[in-house]
DNA sequence: CCAAGGTTTATCCATTTGGATAATGCGGTT
DNA sequence: AACCGCATTATCCAAATGGATAAACCTTGG
């Protein structure tokens, strides 16, 4: 069960795949052109997409995939050295563990955009989205989800899961509206790029599944 | 305080704009042309957008402010009722209230998209929709707001107000994401389609508000 | 110095895009 | 029938789009 080898790419690569993803996250994928990702990269015209990665839906694709296995591995990881602690004890700490996961440790300086881009996938190109993933980097998630049920004993399997589909598509909203707000560099967050914040939005979701 | 007077369309042109809501819900503002839009009205050119409606940004304009007013309305009317009745009485009831005025009542035959379509302006369209509300259409959301924040006197203000944030995301991503599946008329969706359904969205989100 | 590899750049192209305009069609009124 | 206002249709267009190709430009190893 190893990862497949995925061979870096070269940094003009890497640095056009960064920028493109900020771009789609903004606009969309069919509000930004090739052009304008090449321009936006520092390149003198937009064969550059053409050339590292074959076209601009290739280049989704890619994205996608990046994105979701950082995620992916980061939950897994996160999940192992929990479980070797007797598992996640509580609700909120396996929602937290959800909600710190999705973020990227390293983002670049304009702040991450894979949340919004991933909601926006979600809305506009969901079929792109799913073939892309082929049911890949998806075991974290699940694994979330299941220590979630594993703590809600007393509430009926059918309504645990309905809550967990709603707290999803609510951790993806909450996500992508806190990723848009700290990508304004035009006046600063102080409530959304608090830390804390992230635990309060971990406390809401648990609220939201845990209530009544 | 009456409403501006907003002269209805042409058979035709609602048509096209019921149709274009319906696309741009789908695949996102530029995801859709002209073209497909005057052909999936049963038009035979594109002219038609042209003629209506001027250009498809105004056309987009027009789709945003007929949704926005009607929830609006919508809400207003609740709010008098509730109020004539003492007001909503509980934070639960606030919130089934916002939830339940956030759809369509007489959605058209293949659902309805308003709030996909409202999401996804608010990801990747964010001033062109603020500039077409231009701050009308709100009222009755933030009534509801504050009928809320009377009903959670205990907790900060501060908190309650960023616990609103969080739940106004989160009602953007369940809505559309309930909206996408009842999109989808290839298999039935149950839970999705159970009016009681609301009722555990708005308990959920409430709940989110009222925990700890 | 040259040669070879990979990378960037400059063009070229067919197609699609939103929009404009003119011609045609249509329903009612006289 | 002739007229009229409105709606649809048939074209036209400049600009933009994604993609392809060939030339120019490095760097590195010999």
């Amino acid at each position: 069960m190893h990862e497949p080898a995925h061979h870096a790419r070269s940094e003009a690569a890497e640095h056009l795949k960064a920028v493109a993803l900020k771009l789609f996250a903004e606009r969309g994928i069919d509000g930004v052109t090739v052009r304008q990702i090449a321009e936006a990269a520092g390149q003198k015209n937009h064969a550059a997409v053409g050339y590292h990665f074959g076209s601009k839906e290739e280049l989704v694709r890619e994205l996608i995939v990046d994105g979701a296995r950082l995620i992916d591995v980061q939950r897994n990881r996160w999940l192992d050295a929990a479980e070797a602690n007797g598992g996640p004890h509580t609700v909120l700490e396996a929602v937290e563990g959800l909600v710190r996961t999705s973020l990227n440790p390293d983002p670049p300086e304009w702040g991450e955009c894979y949340n919004r881009f991933v909601v926006m996938l979600g809305l506009t190109h969901r079929a792109l989205f799913m073939a892309a993933l082929e049911g890949r980097w998806n075991s974290g998630y699940q694994r979330c989800l299941e220590h979630i049920r594993r703590l809600m004993p007393d509430l009926p399997r059918k309504r645990v899961n309905q809550r967990l589909l709603f707290m999803g598509a609510a951790l993806g909203g909450i996500l992508a509206g806190r990723e848009g707000e700290l990508a304004d560099r035009s006046r600063p967050h102080p409530m959304w790029s608090s830390d804390s914040t992230l635990t309060e939005i971990s406390r809401s979701l648990a609220g939201m599944l845990t209530c009544d």
